[in-house]
DNA sequence: GTTGAAACGGAGGTATACCTCCGCTACAGT
DNA sequence: ACTGTAGCGGAGGTATACCTCCGTTTCAAC
């Protein structure tokens, strides 16, 4: 077995069965929950989403028991994406590493605020999620901190609650959204 | 009939009914939604509102023929107040003013993410909320800017989605908010 | 104090979501 | 090809929320 990079991938992996058609039907479940809890927030319909997915109500609480475990399996998955993304990117500057991998979370962000939100307080997977995105997006704050690039006085996890908090809310356009992300990371290097 | 200082306060004291016990209700409504909403998002259950009130659930739909009727008076009371603590804030420090004043509308926003997310999209009240809120706020920034306190290169709006954004989220303790809120107000100070 | 009108409460009809149960289907190992 | 089993769908019981209707109560003007 080779070793996994994160501790929430070998997770995600687990959950998903192994037969050919649970296999498309898990899949097909966690993409209609994705889209669902996009659209209606933590509350969506679970027989809505099984509708949308093309499967039985009964095969969805197969794969999942409880709207929780549908919520951590969703956040898991995009989690694990993102950390992906976190690798290769130590090979550009420190701060525009960072930068680009903020981007990265932020348009996560903005569509699965719902899922994080329902996700608030303790679980399992939620901890393996958190310890594999320090993992991922960390170093690269680190490595910024050091090139004197990102202010000394602030860790990771500060960084992460402000590009969430406010990629999380609705603004009126695209170019608003980039512009008052702009201001909140000139706060984060204000110190240069 | 004296002036209105704010497009929204007039609107306030119109929704309030002028007899006795019908005034008690529609305040022990509000109060109650406000706590509700608080604790259980913008899914609340109207016959709990109407529970905590201590009024039967007719009593809350004659107050408030729909649910987005109850937000929006909720809103507005809010909104409301707000406002009304900007008043005599100009006498202090531009810098200071405005940031005592978004001190004053983080507090707010922390509790009532909610309304404010169920309200996203226009109506007559909101669209009074917003310009009232504006009018509040909007004259504290632009003096810090005149004062060359805040950079130039942004609008009030920016500045509030900045603020609205950051204090939605959940944070650990207040101490990580307060120094979340620091970094992004530096962006917004860092044009000095 | 009388009285008319405004306001009240809560029962109950309707809709919708949750979740379980069980007879049927389709996969995969031999 | 055969066959055991894992997986499937959806009917239907239960719970809960919405909202209306109407007999009763409370206010306030006179």
């Amino acid at each position: 077995m080779t070793a996994q990079p994160f501790p929430i991938s070998a997770i995600v992996a687990a959950q998903r069965p192994s037969r050919k058609d649970a296999a498309r039907n898990y899949d097909a479940l966690l993409a209609a929950a994705r889209e669902a809890f996009a659209e209606h927030g933590a509350e969506a319909s679970l027989e809505d989403i099984a509708r949308r997915a093309g499967v039985g109500i009964a095969t969805l609480y197969r794969n999942f028991p409880t709207r929780r475990a549908l919520f951590e399996s969703v956040y898991a998955d995009e989690v694990n994406a993102l950390c992906e993304a976190a690798v290769g990117l130590s090979a550009r500057e420190p701060w525009e590493a960072l930068t680009s991998w903020l981007d990265r979370f932020a348009g996560y962000m903005v569509t699965k605020r719902a899922v994080r939100e329902a996700l608030e307080g303790d679980s399992e997977i939620f901890q393996a999620c958190r310890e594999s995105m320090y993992a991922a997006g960390g170093p690269l704050f680190e490595r910024a901190q050091r090139a004197g690039a990102a202010r000394a006085d602030m860790d990771f996890g500060d960084l992460l609650r402000l590009v969430a908090g406010i990629t999380a809310t609705a603004f009126t356009d695209d170019a608003q959204r980039d512009r008052v992300l702009g201001i909140a990371l000139d706060g984060v290097r204000a110190a240069r």
